[in-house]
Formats: structure tokens, sequence, C-alpha cells
DNA sequence: AATCTAATATTGTTATACAATTAGTCAATT
DNA sequence: AATTGACTAATTGTATAACAATATTAGATT
């Protein structure tokens, strides 16, 4: 009897709507799927090799994420981008790691302070190294331990579906090489006003920050001028 | 020639997964599908005169707004209560309707103080009358004009979320009779704090006031048993 | 009573069909 | 030339049937 050679078949994993949907959301955020292109259910599910049933499932989801509009008879439309979303996206981050920070701040000995630290460290180094890129892909990072020192997974949640909506953005916006050094500084002194307890002041020092980073935005070229191809 | 009596069918409306949503959704707030219970969907879809694909779609939805778990080959189960769930809805409410106030604070002119001022005025009213059911329906859209002004519709989105999820625990909790004046009278130091334009004034008053929703609630005898039987 | 096993029920997916609606085409008209 | 309008094609929305994979239940066995 010779060796056993015939391989199992790719087992097709459960989770089908979900796999779909993270894709979809995938190619959307890249801009591979651009504002207001509309996803045809039947190409859609021969490309995927999948039937219309999970598929426009997986159009549910995305669509309860954002970046889909589900219009009647009409099918699922890429939700354009807008300086409106934007601004508003950035007021919700400022409500939320806030918020975080302030509620962090009163619960003191349980939140996680070393960990920000740490990784506030790591900036430090990739500014050292002028590793941009990499700067860019952690400070994210950093904002994710801050809402998850305020120990809420519900705030957590929301600020995941604020992220994935942001991200389209993030990846129009260029990164702006002046800026992190100035970031690194301003997570300090929030780190430093959750660590004395002051909830107020490191609430206040977040939303300074983000406001910090709205200008950047605004005052670089990819900001001002992004918009008139996205309307 | 008789008179015309056959009727036009009436015209299913479209919508469908979207209004078996809404259904679902309020049979699990009232209760009537209670923490745990599995939907089973060709039993659901046949009391609805529907096929699984839209009420799948339906019950991807409900999942979306954290009612309902899809657990792989199980399918839909009714999220259960549970204090923690409880606080931390409570959390965003004072992340939410704090960052509200702040903002529309700042907005100043923009903002429609008109608007809450009259609503106040009414809840003053109902409380004369001692209708306090009627309060509590109306309470709650002090809190929703609240964060109106702010506009900022993702905020609002946000909010939506978090009440469509608040309102289970709303009809479990037994209403507090002696919350409402002093309610009001916090609406009113609220009010006066935004007018003045007093932005971090506004929101620590606003945060003091859901802290008071929230004390209330534990010690009232529905806050501290309801939830033995949901567990 | 507890455990294993077989029958049953349920979910997840595919395929097909068709009504309702929308998008696209192209000639006729202004 | 641009607009209208009718016709055709394409697309969505729903229903039905079928089946594999998995979970649940009930019965048999220990």
């Amino acid at each position: 009897m010779a060796i056993e050679t015939e391989t199992t078949d790719f087992p097709r994993p459960d989770l089908l709507p979900e796999r779909l949907a993270e894709w979809i959301s995938g190619e959307i955020v890249a801009g591979r799927f651009p504002p207001g292109e509309r996803l045809v259910e039947h190409a859609l599910s021969k490309r995927c090799n999948v039937s219309r049933v999970p598929l426009r499932e997986a159009l549910r989801i995305v669509a309860a994420q954002g970046l889909l509009v589900l219009e009647p008879h009409r099918g699922a439309v890429v939700t354009p981008l807008s300086e409106s979303e934007l601004r508003e996206l950035f007021d919700l981050r400022m409500a939320i790691e806030g918020f975080a920070a302030a509620s962090a701040a009163r619960q003191q000995p349980a939140a996680n302070f070393a960990a920000l630290r740490r990784m506030n460290e790591e900036l430090e180094d990739l500014i050292r190294v002028e590793d941009y890129d990499g700067y860019y892909a952690r400070a994210a990072e950093f904002h994710d331990s801050l809402v998850a020192a305020a120990q809420n997974g519900l705030l957590v949640e929301t600020y995941n579906r604020v992220k994935i909506r942001f991200r389209r953005y993030q990846a129009v916006l260029a990164n702006i090489p002046h800026l992190p050094p100035r970031s690194v500084a301003e997570h300090k002194r929030i780190m430093a006003a959750m660590e004395a307890g002051d909830a107020d002041g490191a609430r206040a020092l977040v939303e300074a920050h983000i406001r910090d980073l709205v200008d950047a935005y605004g005052q670089s070229d990819a900001g001002r001028t992004f918009f008139n191809q996205a309307s």
C-alpha cells in the first residue's frame, strides 16, 4: 500500500458570512471598493465562490459597520467619505478616549499603566529610527490600550466601530513626519495625569491631543485635497 | 357594471428584514423573548409567514444591535442581562451625554437650548400631576435632545445603540417616585451651565446626574433583585 | 443513575425560480 | 442636440427545495 498522499480537502471553515464581511470590509478600507461603488451580488458571489445567501448576510454585517449603505432594490453601495464624517469620528474619539482616560485615572491600581508606558517607549524608539510607517501602525495601539484601560467592554466595542470607519481616512491621509515627537510627549503628559489620579486633567489632555491630530491633518495637503475626489 | 369592489392587494412594504428585526427587537426588549432563549429559524419564519432568507438577515441586524448572539450551528440566542452590562451602559451614557453637553455648550448659538428648556418644563408638569409613567417616557426624550444638541450624527447613532440595549433594563427596573423632582432640578443646572458656555461644568453635572440615576437604581429593590432571575 | 448510541432537529449553504424594481438602450420627438 | 418615453436587460428580494454538517434529544446499555 502506497503512502497516503491524498490531501484532505481544504477544510471550509465556518462563519462564512463573517469571513466574507471581513474581506469586503478590508477591500473598502483599502480603497479597492471605492466610495459610491455598487457591490452586485451575483458578481461578488461568483468571485468568492459562494452563493447569494451568505453573501447577503455578509453585506448586512458590513452595512452595520457603516461601510455600506443598503438601498432598497439597489443593493449595497460603498459609503462615501466626507469631511463631516471625519470630523464626527474625531469627536467620537475625543468622547471615548477622553472618558476612558478619566475612568482609568479613577480606577488607579487596576489600570495597566505599565503597558501604556512601555508602548510609548517603543514609539520613541521608532521615531529615533525614523520609521514613521511603523510609528503610525503602533500609535493606534497606544490609543487602543488607553481605551482598554477603562475596563469597559462596551466602550472598547464602540471604539472599534469608530476605528473601522476611521481607518478609511487614515488610508487616504498622508503620514505627517513632524507630528510623532509631539504626540509622544503628549502621551507622556496623559499618562502622568492618569497615574496622578487626575481624571479631569487626563481627559483634557487626551482631548487636546486629538485636537492636535485634527489640526495636523487639516493643515496637511492630503487633508485639504482628498475630499474633492471623494465627493 | 357593478361598483368596483375588489380591493387592491395590500401592498407588501419593502424592507422586510428591517421590519422583522424591529419586531424581534421589540419582543426581546419587552421580555417576551427572555434572555437565553433560542430563536429557531423554521418556527419563527412560519410564525411570521416569511422564508428563512429574510429572517436570517433580520437576525443579523438584531445581533449587530447586541440583543442576540449568533452561536455557530446553534443559531440566535437572546443576550443575557447582567449587572456588568448595565454598569457599562451607564458608563457609556456618561461618556456620550457628558461629551454632548460639553460640545453643545461650546457651540452655544447653534445649540437648541429652548427645546431642552421646554422639555424640562413638561417634565415638571408631569411630576405635578404625579404621572410618573409619563415622566419616565419623556425623561428619555430630554436626554435624546441633549445628545442631539451636539450636532453630531454619529454620536446620536452611537447613543441609539446604547439606548436599545439599555431599554431592556428599563423594562425590568421599577420607576422610582422620589427621583424625578431631583432629576428635573439637575436638568436645570445642566442647562444653565450649557447656556453659560461652561463646557466642563456641564459635563461634570451630566456625569453626576447619571451617577445619581445609577445610585437610585442600585438602591431600589428591583435593581438589587432582578439579576438573580436573569442569570 | 450515568454513559454511550442512534434518531431527530437545526443550522449553514447551494441551487433554482420568479415577481418587483431599477438600470440601460435606443428610437421618436421637441 | 438634448429630452422624453417605451422597451429590454439586469438586479434585488423572496420563496422553495435539497442536502451536508453539526447539535440536540431520546433511548438503550451498562
